[in-house]
DNA sequence: GTAATACTTCGGTAACGGCCGAACCATTGA
DNA sequence: TCAATGGTTCGGCCGTTACCGAAGTATTAC
């Protein structure tokens, strides 16, 4: 009984198109404005305030005041999660027929994206793949990696920061995440997050403004090529 | 926009508490008929059929016709793993102290549940720890289990039908599936079905009628004891 | 100080969607 | 063939809620 209707609240909270396209940027992983947030979703900026307040309510967003803006982001990794999980059916959802033209539609999204803080789409499998293949990355327990001591080295010679990426004990280090376009999974976590943002500081991708799409750059392309002896 | 509108039409289509009370006498995994479903939501039978066709259509559930009767079931694991998490993601919802209430007045079904067709809750998690820490079950890729040498044997003594499990080769075999209340996977896939199956042969386990709950009986206890030098 | 920006609260409107009664098919059983 | 049961389709009612205009509160800029 409780937790039906939980669920059913917490699934009509998702099932708004303006509080749908809202979570869908903030996919992204970052922190945007509540006036970003209206825009983006294309109403009002008083009616964007009501659906975020009652998301912030639920747990599904958190909120932070700075000057006269207010920064929304997603409350949590699970929170991401659960939207992800839910895009992965929406993908079976329609007819085969359709749904290739859909993806069709948005191939860029499909090639490569963040999900939440880390790498996902073509280019994040890519990535998981060339880490798991080369024995950098081995399984632990049931939905974690760990860091071999080659994968050690590999990520200190890459340049992905590891000590900070440790020392938010609080959150998994070396996470799978299903990816909703390839159906299998890809690493998020701490390592995940650090593993993109080298990524975004040595020029190998760029985040395309208002949306998870990311742009992998000519010098990403061949860093692909050289480090992870990966083609996309 | 393709994929925001994916994701807010099947949000939506769970947040109808109707819609979701149906979802959730389903996640027991079996197929119950129209009227079944109704009269557990509370709505009438027209009400309902509403709500079911909505549902197949959009790849939620499966139908089936017999006799006069028409059987709805979950249209595959990828919906009840959807489920699943959006419930973890509701058990996060609410404040400490409420979320704490919340489970209290579960307690049966926290503590022994079937999943779609395989146990969950303490039952299901001791179960597959057990498994796991005897030598019987690894790790094998991303999200699935492999079965020892061992562990075939000790499934064999067991009575676990692994012949009918594995005939049906369209699925995966030994798959791992978040549980909501205790946060960590336990088995599912043809495994977990055949196992949870030799738990209701055995007179461990029995269903509740018309509910996810189940009951482990004394014979179960004990079994959990002897079989799997487990205690819940 | 005043003006401008970012956001929220309130009130009223309009529309979407869930709900049931009634009527309508399809299968079973006498 | 006729009644009974299970299910679906149709039409109209009603409640919920998303939406925006207007007005109100902070915070920054001049």
């Amino acid at each position: 009984m409780t937790t039906v209707n939980a669920l059913s609240e917490i699934a009509a909270l998702m099932g708004d198109p303006a509080r749908a396209s809202m979570l869908s940027l903030l996919m992204d992983g970052r922190a945007h404005t509540a006036s970003d947030l209206a825009h983006n979703a294309g109403i009002t900026a008083q009616t964007a305030s009501g659906h975020l307040s009652r998301m912030v309510e639920a747990n599904l967003l958190a909120a932070r005041a700075e000057g006269r803006n207010r920064f929304y982001r997603l409350a949590s990794s699970e929170v991401a999660h659960a939207i992800e999980s839910l895009m992965a059916l929406a993908g079976t959802r329609a007819a085969p027929a359709s749904k290739a033209a859909a993806w069709r539609r948005d191939p860029d999204l499909r090639f490569c994206r963040t999900c939440y803080d880390h790498l996902a789409g073509q280019v994040g499998i890519a990535v998981t793949d060339s880490l798991t293949r080369h024995g950098h990355l081995e399984p632990k327990g049931p939905r974690d990696w760990q860091l071999t001591n080659s994968g050690e080295l590999f990520c200190e010679r890459l340049g992905v920061d590891l000590d900070t990426a440790r020392r938010t004990s609080s959150r998994h280090f070396a996470r799978q995440c299903l990816d909703w376009s390839e159906r299998r999974p890809h690493i998020s976590g701490a390592l995940g997050a650090a593993i993109a943002d080298t990524f975004f500081k040595r020029g190998w991708a760029e985040r395309l403004r208002r949306s998870r799409t990311v742009r992998l750059t000519d010098s990403g392309r061949r860093a692909l090529g050289s480090h992870f002896a990966a083609t996309v």
